[in-house]
DNA sequence: CCAGTTTCCTGACTAAGGTCAGGCAATGGA
DNA sequence: TCCATTGCCTGACCTTAGTCAGGAAACTGG
């Protein structure tokens, strides 16, 4: 990790911290806390729970109540019951309070408009560009990969979803019951592991490891939610299920794929897998790799 | 200005003020308020003086004074008298103020390693790559072009600057004397205009404009800081001049180089400035170059 | 229907950030 | 020499942000 990068990082933390005050800034030009302007933000056209708005902004209960009261005060936000639980209460913007977002909204726009009306064209899609490329490594790095159980609500999400691109993706369609989708405890110690890819609490990805005997482990379900792909995120997960293989004991990963996953191959092949001849009898396999640890 | 990019901003000022926010608390984590910690950084190893710490931090003379006593008291700063002025005063950090600088500047590095630590060395390269290139391109939007006074202290140094590098390219010298450097106000309306560009209150480029004649105007002294080349703003300078000399009532412009000065040669053909004849005895000029307004 | 939990509200309190007016000492120009 | 200005300090005051404890109402499982 040179130290010119971790400089690069550092200048650009201060640079934009700079703007970013900017910003706050004309959030406070319309004589609001900030706070106050955020909430309003995090309401937004459709409302929110009161709960959901605690978590989102992680606010104390009471304070959040008392900056309700003050919007409430200013006729932008009303609070009512909620339907199924009337306990439960959900904000929504009035009326004045939609044009007070939108206000906001001219003004982030404003602000936005500015940045790039100095700069020509050419500069104008070259600093989007790189926007674009620090927002999604920044959001790369921020993937956290764990071991969770594969029963998990997350782990299910994930897996459903894992089942679902498989089967549109597939010539032949995909059934469930044929592609051995059932677990057990195959993928949880000490017989193997699952892993959840998260990306701000939200499940990403996942990928699962078993024991095919004490030296063999097979890597399975392998996925990553389209939205995160393109972050080098497989190929994180892929070595984490090598290292846990290792752990379980395992001298030898393979694995599985189908020729209409073509990612998946060649990252495969980039991480040293090389074709075997068939290990298993799924169905819906047409290769079949193998790598030494 | 599409409204794609313009998401695309406020996507990218979203994203960073979370990753801000999280630099915020590693500062918090020693205990300290925000506001004295960036105190402690902007006072840095050299020390500071009071009024150029109010102006960086844009605090209220009350209230760094008050940070300052804090500091004084927990032992981290000294504040002293200034040599040339004893109402000025001048603020250093102590032993245990360095030594606290340090340990956030390892926070900082800490957190700055973070985020380059999940990704591939590839990712990591672009993401530098990004940062470096959106830091640019918002600074080359920070810069204000505006008209100056040409006896100014800012227009001064600049036109030094100018001077001093262009006696530095050219194979033969450059003396002053012999390249027209006297002035008067024939860059002052309403025979010519001054600008000056700025970044963040620094001079970083100049350029000038004369009238000739009723219906002709000379563009000279276009410079550029070589920390601030790459970014568009010779061009930006070009067409302000332009626009000057229109307003002046000129319908040609016409300007003189010198074949050292590629980059400048570059930029005017690119902007529809054909060659013309010599039209005038400097004797530094090997190019002579004239565009209808 | 009762006990325990959840959801929100209220009051009391604290720290941090920030503003304003006045004052003192040093400075600099008339 | 005098007076306006500059640079800093101090006291008084205010808002914003945030925490904590307790309480009322609604809900849930037994």
């Amino acid at each position: 990790m040179e130290n010119s990068k971790i400089a690069r990082i550092r200048s650009f933390n201060r640079a934009v911290t700079r703007r970013v005050g900017a910003l706050e800034e004309s959030y406070l030009s319309r004589g609001r806390p900030l706070g106050e302007a955020r909430l309003l933000f995090e309401i937004g056209r459709q409302g929110a729970a009161l709960g959901a708005l605690r978590q989102r902004l992680g606010l104390d209960s009471g304070y959040l109540s008392r900056m309700l009261r003050s919007l409430e005060a200013q006729g932008l936000v009303s609070v009512g019951a909620q339907d199924d639980d009337a306990r439960a209460r959900y904000a929504t913007l009035t009326e004045s309070g939609l044009a007070e977002l939108a206000a906001y909204d001219a003004l982030s726009d404003d602000q936005a408009q500015s940045l790039l009306k100095p700069l020509s064209p050419a500069a104008r899609d070259r600093l989007v560009a790189a926007m674009a490329e620090v927002e999604r490594l920044m959001a790369a790095a921020a993937v956290a990969i764990e071991e969770e159980d594969p029963d998990s609500a997350d782990a299910r999400q994930c897996l459903g979803l894992y089942v679902a691109e498989v089967a549109s993706r597939f010539t032949d369609g995909f059934d469930t019951a044929k592609g051995s989708t059932a677990s057990g405890d195959e993928f949880t110690r000490p017989h193997g592991a699952f892993l959840l890819a998260r990306l701000d609490g939200n499940p990403v990805g996942c990928g699962a490891v078993r024991l095919l005997d004490a030296r063999t482990a097979e890597i399975k379900r392998m996925w990553v939610s389209p939205q995160a792909r393109g972050m080098g995120l497989a190929m994180r997960m892929l070595h984490r299920l090598e290292e846990i293989a290792r752990d379980l004991g395992a001298r030898t990963v393979c694995l599985d794929t189908n020729r209409a996953l073509t990612e998946a191959q060649s990252l495969y092949e980039r991480q040293g897998y090389e074709e075997v001849a068939r290990f298993n009898d799924n169905p819906y396999a047409d290769r079949w790799y193998s790598k030494r640890l």
